[in-house]
DNA sequence: ATGGTCGTTAGACGA
């Protein structure tokens, strides 16, 4: 058995301390952090190490972007794609020693008008989830588990207000869409919601809510899937909401699951 | 309906 996290930790230099310290209460096997904002040789690692996770795989840059895999079982082997081609740092690949391979991905939020002609961050979003679609199609992944923040909330109680939110980046229709069609294409199942069927689930709470808590004007951003093949070995699905309320916290909360594997 | 807050890094840009 293990257990997995994704969390997006806008700034992994930064919240190097938050992330000891969930390493340290929650000990999952394998974290997959997201918008690590750092160049992979600046990722603050001695801490890591120390606790147990002497392995890693990342890919950075200065300032945007970025993500990392921190693992406590070797990796074998491992590999990128720059999807859309917008030379952002937003994947990274692992395979484990049993066989089972990780994929940790950081969608682009996609700006703020959610029409492509008017703003060309949120067709690169688009065009990001279509080719992610065409390489699950010709890959055919077995075997496989896909994290990290995907930056888009695609349930109604996925949302704090799905009427409200239809036309807000993150929860419009075509948005859902090409998350369900690059879904499709790997035959993924969303793992969390196999484990927490029904219920309002959210990951991210805005930095610019007054009272995040109180108002708790959520999103599910965060995502576990799963191949058809392992799905049934996942279990144990968590949110853990206390986290967006630490110190200095990151807007995203740690996702976890576990799986007999 | 609008503006609200962060992080990086040094004036915006991105989320």
């Amino acid at each position: 058995m293990f257990t997995l996290a994704t969390w997006n930790i806008n700034s992994v230099r930064l919240r190097e301390p938050l992330v000891a310290r969930f390493l340290t209460e929650e000990a999952p096997d394998i974290l997959c952090l997201q918008e690590t904002k750092s160049p992979v040789e600046k990722i603050p690692l001695e801490i890591f190490r120390s606790l147990g996770y002497t392995h890693l795989v990342a890919r950075g840059q200065k300032g945007y972007n970025g993500v990392a895999i921190l693992s406590k079982l070797p990796i074998e082997d491992a590999g990128d794609r720059d999807y859309a081609s917008l030379g952002h740092a937003r994947h990274v690949a692992a395979r484990l020693e049993n066989g089972i391979t990780i994929h940790n991905v950081y969608v682009p939020a996609g700006g703020d008008i959610p029409d492509r002609e008017q703003n060309v961050k949120f067709g690169q979003k688009l065009d990001f989830l279509t080719e992610m679609r065409d390489a699950f199609h010709a890959d055919n992944p077995k075997k496989s588990i896909l994290v990290g923040d995907l930056n888009i909330a695609p349930r109604e109680d996925d949302v704090w207000n799905h009427k409200a939110l239809l036309k807000i980046v993150s929860h419009t229709p075509i948005e859902v869409e090409h998350l369900a069609a690059a879904q499709d294409a790997g035959k993924w199942v969303d793992v969390t919601r196999n484990d927490i069927r029904e219920g309002r689930l959210y990951s991210w709470w805005s930095y610019r809510a007054k009272d995040w808590d109180a108002a708790d004007k959520g999103r599910r951003l965060d995502h576990i899937w799963a191949t058809p093949d392992i799905v049934n070995a996942g279990h144990d699905s968590r949110i853990l909401r206390p986290v967006r309320g630490w110190e200095q916290p990151s807007d995203h909360v740690p996702v976890l699951a576990s799986f007999d594997l």
